[in-house]
DNA sequence: GAGTGGTCTAGACCACTGG
DNA sequence: CAGTGGTCTAGACCACTCA
């Protein structure tokens, strides 16, 4: 529950719904609020003697932050709290596995599966022949959706790999028993992007927020680039770390 | 200036606010609105026949995108657009040498310089010695900020080191020219976090966005850990790239 | 003082979930 | 059906900027 005790301040510097949010924040992380649902807009309305535009903007900034999630006709419920997970990058390792270790069931889901005639690339892969094969899975924990990986391989890797395959088994799993190539170098872009409505609807998530966005370009001996994978992942989940040994000297 | 033919489709699945935010949206990258200042909420209003909330949350959205600034008594403004940054991580190099690359103009300026006697600090770095010297800089270019380092080192090295020092030189230039210890190895963590007040003060970012956070812990040739840095980075800014060579063999 | 954006109110109608 | 959150309206007062 609320504590009702604390007052909100008019004609403060901080805005009443500034105010509310802070309220809020602090007793649902002091665990005064242990159980999962909150007191619904109308309750708090009354509670704080505001309107209900200034209650709503208090919450939709605590929803933004993951810290609550609304569903319209049930109420709104404390977030469920997700594991922090760090992935290593520097290791091919996949997400199964770094969600594995911290004890976590995980589903996989396949959610997309197809060829693609004109896809967009980094110019890296220019000299790939199309069209592409690319499929995308999404990654569930406690029934929450946390990651999506999307893979794009070229037409003469793709063609080794049928539906059930990549249903089944990780990238780096096909791309040696199937299409006979071993990744030997690797090449990580970090970013931060807004989510694609597709991407915001299957993560349930905001579509102002942010996702942590890793792209890889794997290559094999010759430095041939074999896959291109982009995973979309919740903030609130994942860190991601690098070790780097023998670090280059100085150069300026 | 904002294209007044298009129409406001009342009923629609897609909210009213959604239409104008996708509005806004296209027309500002499609370059009708290439000067600064965008027509004022009274005017979009108007324009819109919509309630003035209604264009509030519209550019809200865009706000939070940093897509536009606002201010008030002046107006809404295009956001000065910064340039893209990939900065490598692989390799040992200041932050000022990543801007210099793509032809920016960089300042500095130190805004904390002191010690610290229960600083909170990565289990890693237990065994310090203690006061610890922290101190923060904030990178400005084009007069928009747009990363805030901080560095934590042991009192051992800190007191190698002056507020004169710390004002100009790099982190690694200090630890070698100044402590004599030279990194020879370096781990990172990745992250996503919410600005603190001070820091969505100095980079000028609404506090609901996130920042796009770099930890490094660099050792020396014994392995003892020698600073502790923690990047805070616009994320609409940078992105990070690293390369990893003869990626280990598969595990399970 | 006129004009800007920042906050807040007190209503309204709707779509969705549950009993 | 009553109750929830999602959207929208038409006002109001304020702090700030600039002429």
């Amino acid at each position: 529950m609320v504590d009702m005790s604390a007052v909100l301040v008019r004609g403060s510097e901080r805005a009443l719904y500034e105010q509310i949010t802070d309220m809020l924040r602090h007793q649902l992380t002091s665990g005064l609020a242990k159980g999962d649902q909150l007191p619904t807009e109308a309750e708090l309305v009354e509670r704080f003697a505001t309107s209900r535009a200034t209650v709503r903007r208090a919450m939709q900034q605590l929803v933004d932050e993951g810290v609550l999630t609304r569903r319209r006709g049930k109420g709104t419920f404390l977030a469920r709290p997700m594991p922090k997970v760090v992935h290593p990058i520097d290791r091919v390792m996949p997400f199964m596995e770094t969600f594995k270790q911290v004890g976590e069931d995980v589903h996989t889901k396949l959610i997309h599966f197809g060829w693609e005639e004109s896809p967009v690339l980094p110019e890296a892969l220019n000299g790939w022949d199309r069209p592409v094969l690319t499929f995308q899975r999404l990654y569930v924990s406690r029934g929450v959706p946390h990651a999506v990986t999307s893979v794009i391989v070229p037409r003469r890797i793709g063609r080794m790999f049928s539906h059930a395959d990549v249903e089944k088994n990780p990238i780096y799993h096909m791309l040696q028993k199937k299409a006979k190539v071993t990744p030997v170098r690797a090449e990580f872009l970090v970013s931060c992007r807004q989510p694609t409505p597709q991407l915001s609807e299957v993560l349930e998530m905001s579509r102002s927020s942010l996702l942590l966005v890793l792209e890889r370009i794997s290559r094999d001996a010759e430095g041939h680039p074999v896959e291109y994978s982009t995973h979309f992942l919740r903030p609130d989940v994942y860190q991601l770390s690098v070790a780097i040994d023998d670090l280059p000297s100085r150069r300026s």
